[in-house]
DNA sequence: TCGCTAACGGGACTTTGGTGCCGTTAAGAT
DNA sequence: ATCTTAACGGCACCAAAGTCCCGTTAGCGA
């Protein structure tokens, strides 16, 4: 008997999903959101559109593996050993990786599904935990060296900085560039070190 | 001959409009962004299904009407003499807003619409320049009245004030609750009294 | 190597979102 | 009050997304 959970996942079933992941981007890219077909990415993937509807079933839980899939390949997080570079090397990620065509088209088309498909919103989720906590040890380390109050919330930090990134990308025309994210990361360093950031009030003096 | 542009905008034609933005409201709030569809949203506003497609031929641009219709009806901002006060008023406002079920969904499923649909687009980066420059004032008197750094951006102070509301509401399942939007606006507050929010860099001592 | 069956693939079928046609209604000008 | 025509509404039509059925392929265990 196999385990019941995943039945038979490798050769041709892994194969499969790796074609329909990379077609589905592809297809994101090109498209966008608005203009995903499960049968064209089917097509795409040179898979059979039964195929498609049967394992993945709608856009929404399609994007939800896809972002699953994103969620594996983790990028080293920077260890500069200063809070400011700490804070600028990742606001500078998080610019590229929206900046970039197809990576920022991917970002946009998740959020949008994870609005209105639960699975997808899961996996969002999940994603910016893990991201999240990935960065989170840069403030801790601010705070035990001394750069931070005590106290200081780190998630709230490594939050602030992305916040003004994807505020601008959805909410503005502008394009986002490298003094965009530099001065995202400055703001909230700088709210940080007046600590804004802790859990309490900051009516502490 | 009636003028170029609208040529016959009273009465009935402005009903049915009305008609087809509330369903389309209601429809939203209903099914979400994903299960919206022009047939139904025509039959709740008990109008003919081709009329609605003839005026406004895709979810897109009928969310884009539906937004126009919104920044129509623009709130008065806080006008309380204080940088502080003025701020968390403003994040409050905000929070309020996207915690609100029919209005945040209607925000989250615009934001959506934007990112496949350029008519769209265009109505949302409208209705948020407006409302920025609506708020900026207290910012700029804030400037003068020397509680902040001169040189400070308005616009960009007001935006990191909305900017982890958004952010939150987008990427974790927690809710949007007052002290989230105090924090909010402290952050700002704090970053623009650093400085952070100048257009040349904070290396000014 | 062989057998079992999970998973795939093709094609027919159904459902539904979207378009075109044309007669009807009522806004707005005279 | 009357006329013109912009805009609406119903219905038939079309195309495409999604489902069903069943035969075929190939992963995996013995």
């Amino acid at each position: 008997m196999t385990s019941s959970g995943m039945q038979r996942p490798g050769g041709r079933t892994a194969r499969v999903r790796t074609a329909v992941l990379k077609a589905a981007e592809d297809a994101l890219v090109e498209v966008g959101f608005a203009g995903l077909d499960l049968g064209d990415i089917a097509r795409r993937a040179e898979v059979g559109r039964t195929t498609v509807y049967r394992r993945w079933g709608s856009v929404g839980a399609l994007l939800a593996d896809v972002l699953t899939d994103m969620a594996e390949q983790s990028l080293p997080r920077a260890r500069t050993g200063s809070l400011h570079e700490d804070l600028r090397a990742n606001a500078r990620l998080v610019q590229r990786t929206l900046a970039d065509p197809r990576q920022g088209a991917l970002f946009r088309a998740v959020l949008l599904a994870a609005t209105c498909d639960p699975a997808a919103a899961e996996a969002l989720h999940r994603f910016y935990r893990t991201r999240v906590d990935e960065w989170a040890p840069c403030v801790t380390e601010a705070v035990e060296r001394g750069e931070l109050p005590p106290g200081t919330d780190p998630a709230e930090v490594v939050r602030a900085v992305s916040a003004p990134l994807y505020y601008r990308m959805l909410t503005t025309p502008d394009p986002l560039d490298e003094p965009t994210a530099d001065r995202a990361a400055a703001a909230a360093e700088s709210a940080a070190r007046a600590g804004a950031f802790r859990p309490a009030g900051p009516e502490v003096i």
